[in-house]
DNA sequence: TTATATGTAACTTTGATTGTTACATAATAT
DNA sequence: ATATTATGTAACAATCAAAGTTACATATAA
């Protein structure tokens, strides 16, 4: 099943972006991540519109960051990029009124409702500098 | 992102199944799933495998259970399904021997491995005939 | 005013699942 | 016997969402 790598990506990118310091263009950081550049201002602007990063633009331009990595969580970036439900698993909705189906539904969803917000728990404890401490 | 439904839509059958006490045929569950009998025996194929259904060929055969609801758990379904890592999350391979890339794979393995456990712990508490109860 | 950036719409490609066709094999009813 | 009804499965086509690409507009700085 196919996997959605985005947060995996621009974790990588940001802790990489406070390095740095200075602006990197959306070339730099698709020759990075092996794609396009349109494909990276995609992702980023997701996390511009939550004011995770800026952009700017002409010479010098491209991405930083608008916070320390201290005050931004896995869980913030993980919001920020839009993926409803974590899981592969998908439930039907084709008879609605089965009492089976529905009794299926309830009991898949209970479990995946507790398994995520637990993940999501645990994301929202980590903060995006300890990522770039294990560096060191 | 694209789900697999077959989980859920495999255990609405089983439990139809029990309900009917006589084979059912590929053809029937397509009709009942709205899909194709094809597709129904691949996937019934893997139950068999793991000893959960038996099929029949020529008349009144197709597929039938050949252990009782109370002992077979979601997780055993899931499992003879096959599918590997139940998260739309996928990691990056692309410069393991980046300290930040390991770092970051390392905590998100983490939390997700953590949420799977968890998932995994509940769906084997859950024995199909609990679904069918609910239909009283 | 030229070079360097991002912004974004529109389109194409990709990749995995699902769906389909075709035919072989097996079991049962008549 | 043999016609009918099943599954088994290989090979191929269709689907669909994400990723990639192209093209051009806009903004900023040297």
């Amino acid at each position: 099943m196919r996997k959605d790598s985005r947060l995996s990506r621009v974790l990588h990118v940001l802790v990489h972006l406070k390095m740095t310091e200075k602006p990197v263009t959306s070339d730099k950081m698709a020759e990075m991540l092996f794609t396009n550049p349109v494909v990276v201002r995609r992702t980023m602007a997701l996390l511009r519109d939550q004011g995770y990063v800026q952009s700017t633009k002409g010479h010098n331009g491209g991405w930083s960051l608008t916070k320390p990595l201290t005050e931004i969580t896995l869980l913030d970036i993980h919001k920020a990029l839009g993926e409803t439900s974590v899981f592969t698993i998908g439930l039907t909705d084709e008879h609605t009124n089965c009492p089976i189906e529905r009794a299926v539904n309830t009991a898949l969803k209970d479990v995946m409702d507790e398994a995520e917000n637990l993940m999501l728990k645990r994301f929202g404890e980590i903060t995006l500098d300890i990522l770039g401490k294990e560096f060191k």
